[in-house]
DNA sequence: ATACTTAGTATGAAAAATCATACTAATAGC
DNA sequence: GCTATTAGTATGATTTTTCATACTAAGTAT
C-alpha cells in the first residue's frame, strides 16, 4: 500500500491506526475527559476485557496516538492521555460522534 | 446500548454502521466516484474477496447507507450508490481520508 | 453446442479478534 | 500473617471475520 494508489490511501491509513472495535471509543474518551487511569478507562467501557484493553492501549501507543505515564507508586498508577498527534484526531472523532447521533435519529 | 450512556453512544452507533475492515473504503469510493457496478467496486479493491464484498454491500444496504439497483439484463448489471442518508457520511469520510494522509506525513 | 459474461450463493478452512479466567508484583493497613 | 489495591501478563477457548474455491443462472456471441 502506497500513496500512488490515490485517495483511498488516506482511508486505509486511518483504518490501520484507528480501525477496530474499541480504538475510536478509547480515543474519544481520552479526547473528552483528558488523562485517565487504566482502571477508569475500564470502568468507562464495562464490556471490554482487561486483556483487550491493555492490548489496544499498547497498539495506540505504538501508533503514537496516546501517551502512557507510569508513576512509581504502590498500588501502581498508570495514566493515559492523547498525544499531541493524537489530538489531531479531534475532528474525525467529533464528526463520528455527531454522525452516530444523527444516524440514530434517522432510524426512528 | 442506549443514549443514556452519554456521548460515547454516538461513536458506538457509528462503529456499528460503518465499522469493519472494508465498509469505510466502500463508502468512500461510492462517495468519490458515484454509482458503481459490483465488478467495478471489486476492481477498485483487489484485496477484497468476492463473497466478502457481497456481504459488506448487503450490510450497508440493510443500514440504509447505500442503494442497490438491479437491471434486468444479461449478463446481469447491478449498480450501487450512496443513499441520501449515506451521503451524510461525507464529512466523516473526508476527514478520515485527510487525517490518513497527514498521519502518513507525520510518520516520516 | 460451447464459451463468455456478470452478479451472486455456498462451503468449509483459516486467520484475526475477542473472550473469561486465573495469575503476578509490591506495598499499605489491620 | 492476611487482605486489599492497581495494572498488568498468560492461557486457552470461543466468536467473528475473512479467506479461497467452486458452483449457479441466463442470456449473447461464435
Amino acid at each position: 500500500m502506497d500513496k500512488s494508489m490515490g485517495t483511498t490511501y488516506g482511508i486505509m491509513t486511518t483504518l490501520q491506526s484507528i480501525g477496530g472495535k474499541w480504538k475510536p471509543l478509547i480515543l474519544f474518551i481520552l479526547l473528552e475527559e483528558g488523562t485517565k487511569r487504566f482502571g477508569e478507562l475500564k470502568r468507562d467501557m464495562p464490556q471490554i476485557t482487561h486483556g483487550v484493553l491493555t492490548q489496544q492501549l499498547r497498539e495506540l501507543e505504538r501508533s503514537q496516538l496516546i501517551e502512557r505515564v507510569v508513576y512509581q507508586e504502590v498500588p501502581p498508577r498508570v495514566e493515559y492521555s492523547l498525544s499531541e498527534h493524537g489530538k489531531t484526531l479531534e475532528i474525525v472523532l467529533n464528526n463520528m460522534c455527531r454522525w452516530g447521533f444523527s444516524h440514530d435519529e434517522f432510524l426512528k
